[in-house]
DNA sequence: GATACTGTTATCAC
DNA sequence: GGTGATAACAGTAT
């Protein structure tokens, strides 16, 4: 459940649960999720949750010293019941909570990383701009473009410049802009830049508002089941007409990633 | 059964 | 130093 808008979703839905709350104990089951485990208990123990937030894909948890940073990759998910015991299968680590609930990371992956810091903006010094940054404008990314010689898709997947979008809402993106994934950064023209800071801000802006997109899930834990996907306009819709002119959507691969593009919309120049 | 995918990113080689 | 491929892992789809 991992982009932008599943991982605020996950932060709204974690706010209205455990905040707060004062964590009394933690379970390790798998060590390899958290950075230094054997302080990461004593930095978490006792310690109230003071507010939830995100940066970038990064969940935020603010503890009365630190912040505990969650990042859930592919399959990471949080749930709440009364056992502080492993009950689930691929449950990784448990906060008891001080009512007595418990808040479990489920992962079956186990991708997915935490770890407890002093200074957030430091440990994630590499994350690029919030797409709600004042300073995201289309001056911004048409300097950083020129100098690039990435193609549109792993540009954008990249998190240094723009933090947040992943494989579901570059498509989408792109498509919008009517911008084939393969397009060189540097060969695009300031218009379609335009065009593409203000899709970046549609897209992610929507589908916050619909909760996240719930694609290839299971049936989930804690409100992650958004509404999202019945408005991707081409990701998930290999062979379905596009929603423009109807040609059918192909699947190709761009940057390593399973591609959705409507190749009458989204002219691929000579150049690339 | 193989084999190929999968909402991610740290790390490695070039 | 920027860029593209790969690995980490487990499950599902083809």
């Amino acid at each position: 459940m991992p982009e932008l808008p599943e991982v605020e979703t996950v932060v709204r839905t974690l706010e209205t649960l455990i905040l707060n709350q004062t964590i009394s104990d933690v379970m390790i089951h798998t060590p390899s999720i958290v950075y230094h485990d054997l302080l990461f208990k004593h930095r978490v123990t006792n310690q109230v949750i003071q507010r939830l937030s995100r940066r970038g894909k990064y969940i935020l948890i603010i503890l009365d010293e630190g912040t505990l940073v969650v990042h859930i990759r592919m399959e990471g998910r949080f749930f709440i019941n009364h056992s502080f015991e492993q009950t689930h299968k691929h449950v990784h680590v448990s906060f008891l909570l001080q009512d007595g609930r418990v808040l479990h990371y489920q992962d079956t992956r186990k991708f997915g990383r935490m770890m407890v810091v002093e200074d957030v903006s430091k440990a994630l010094s590499h994350l690029g701009l919030e797409y709600d940054d004042p300073h995201f404008t289309p001056l911004y990314l048409s300097e950083i473009m020129r100098k690039s010689h990435r193609n549109l898709k792993a540009f954008l997947l990249s998190q240094g410049v723009i933090t947040g979008l992943g494989n579901i809402y570059v498509d989408e993106v792109c498509f919008r802009s009517k911008l084939h994934p393969l397009t060189k950064v540097n060969t695009l023209s300031f218009q379609d830049i335009v065009t593409l800071h203000a899709m970046i801000i549609l897209v992610l802006n929507q589908a916050i508002e619909l909760g996240g997109s719930s694609i290839r899930t299971y049936t989930n834990a804690m409100g992650i089941d958004g509404l999202f996907q019945l408005q991707l306009q081409v990701h998930m819709r290999q062979g379905q007409p596009c929603v423009n002119c109807s040609t059918p959507i192909i699947k190709t691969v761009v940057a390593n990633r399973g591609t959705y593009v409507c190749t009458q919309c989204q002219k691929q120049l000579e150049s690339d």
